[in-house]
DNA sequence: CTAAAATATGGTATCGGTTTCATATCACAA
DNA sequence: TTGTGATATGAAACCGATACCATATTTTAG
């Protein structure tokens, strides 16, 4: 491919003023640019960002880690963390990591040879004693000791929950979730709080009839099987928050099997409120994660700390969608 | 961020020694290499891959272009294709198009400065004259001159969905796409084999009492109030072919809004079957494609492509995916 | 014991740019 | 006419690696 030297060459004069005319900088005679430019044209000149790369230091690459990218809610973050990150001209190299803690940091790794400028990092890993400070990184819901971090309230979520469901003065109410959120786990990940919020709520009104399903966590993605399972045992339940619409899906489906009725019998509230296009069935009512903001706050945040700016948490509102099931 | 210069100075060597240890080739003597292994740990020196990809004139990084990251489909897509491309020791880089054409070639101009190794493209714009063949490329759902194509068999689909809706001996029958599937759009992807399958093999049993609806295509997404209002005039069909699982969602919601039952009353079929993790009201009867086997194969021939090998296009098969609606 | 082959290492050009510095020309004011 | 600042341009160092070539040392073969 043509090089600053050909045209450097076939205008007959040096590779600087050549590059003085591509980065429209420094001194350059009227004419001299003309000739330069129409050299360029000619032999479809195009600059090699890589050599750029090399001297300025920075690639104008973010790269973005994440458990699984198919996933509903991620996709939605991936797809509005590109749109952000475009507008201000950087690229995203994306990379699954499948939850897996030694791919993760294998990537990490990896992501730094390739001197990308800055990391949106999305784990549930314990991965915090292997972050060195000499990249730019920025968390999406967990904190990690000296990285900025961006989340939606979970806390408020659980909360509202929990403030729904007692409207109907229910018997029992339930929480399902990943064991990620149990009291045993050493991770803790800010989507931890959806359960404090709701079960502080429900102890704040003095309601005590509540029980825990937690599964086990694997791949991000739902163990259908086991969740109904545990189920069987609290069919008697009035009202269940669910720690996210993938989880409220099975467990409607369970329900219905087994002779209840969504939302007449039984409230069911979900989390995330992304809008599949396949949930031709009903609306969930869920709690909806304001996915463009975040992700626009991920990126701009992320900006921030690669120009050296002060960086600070952010945690963004979210909403009640009142759906079909509760 | 060190660099091989400086681990060669500890080491007392010439950096051409340090690279020898590095990569591994030509001759080191064991205490120089120990020696050399011995410091580029404790000055934690990572080889920078922006000088690698500039002396070996290649970056091992991958594009993928194509409409919206977040729809369902091109999601899974998405996953699967960034770990196909991962086992090769590849990097993907994603931009979203939004479907527009300025915007695509301003992509292929800025991945190209930036000297990706090769292009995924996924597209329904008719850039075909624009691309020019200095950059190995394999196009999704799309032929384009010169270039290599992966497509599942979309006639095939076509095809079964009508032959799975004539069983019930129907007394007319629908289908429902976007305008790109029209007689009169000057773009032809694969995906207008769907309605082509489906027509002809109506026509084959002599069947002739059907129609067609178009949808205004736009971002891919599906204007429910335009579908809504179309499928009006059309309730008394006895079985609807679409052209996506989204659409087919729209489609059933409205069905039942109107009083019909579906499948008692109305079969409908969809396309993609991807399954969705929020459908819990019933499983689509639709046509699905093998995401995974297609993502793979849009990597392999890449490779193949960027290789110098010879490459040729592929169709893979679909399979029928027996749901609640037909 | 010597020539040839294998081992070991460093210098340097190169990839394709950016940037600093030196030099040259020009216009204009004193 | 000459000094000065603005304009114009090129040579060369540098970014951080790879790879070729030259040279030096050691090993092996004859």
């Amino acid at each position: 491919m043509a090089s600053m030297k050909e045209v450097a060459k076939r205008a007959g004069v040096g590779i600087a003023t050549v590059s003085r005319v591509i980065n429209n900088s420094g001194y350059v005679k009227k004419e001299t640019r003309e000739k330069i430019e129409r050299i360029i044209r000619e032999i479809e000149y195009v600059p090699n960002e890589i050599a750029r790369s090399m001297t300025r230091q920075q690639t104008q690459i973010i790269a973005f880690i994440l458990p699984h990218s198919n996933h509903v809610f991620f996709s939605q973050l991936l797809y509005h963390v590109e749109n952000a990150l475009y507008q201000y001209g950087y690229k995203m190299m994306v990379c699954n990591s499948g939850s897996n803690k030694e791919k993760e940091l294998d990537l990490i790794r990896m992501l730094k040879n390739n001197r990308v400028d800055g990391l949106i990092l999305l784990t549930s890993n314990d991965i915090e004693q292997y972050i060195k400070p000499n990249l730019p990184i920025v968390s999406f819901d967990r904190r990690f000791k000296g990285l900025p971090f961006v989340a939606s309230d979970n806390y408020a979520g659980g909360q509202i929950a929990a403030e729904v469901l007692l409207k109907n003065h229910p018997k029992k109410l339930l929480f399902i979730g990943d064991d990620a959120q149990g009291p045993l786990s050493t991770i803790e990940t800010e989507v931890t709080k959806r359960r404090l919020g709701f079960v502080e709520t429900l102890e704040k009104y003095h309601f005590s009839n509540y029980e825990m399903i937690e599964y086990p966590l694997a791949d991000l993605f739902v163990p259908k099987n086991y969740i109904e399972q545990q189920l069987e045992a609290h069919l008697d339940a009035c009202g269940i928050f669910c720690i996210s619409d993938m989880v409220a899906e099975v467990v409607i489906k369970k329900l219905e099997a087994s002779g209840k009725r969504v939302p007449e019998d039984v409230k069911v509230i979900g989390y995330d409120g992304t809008k599949s296009y396949l949930n031709f069935g009903r609306t969930i009512t869920s709690i909806e994660q304001p996915i463009q903001a975040l992700s626009k706050c991920l990126v701009s945040t992320l900006i921030d700390k690669i120009r050296g700016r002060e960086t600070e948490n952010t945690i963004l509102p979210i909403r009640f969608i009142k759906g079909e099931t509760a």
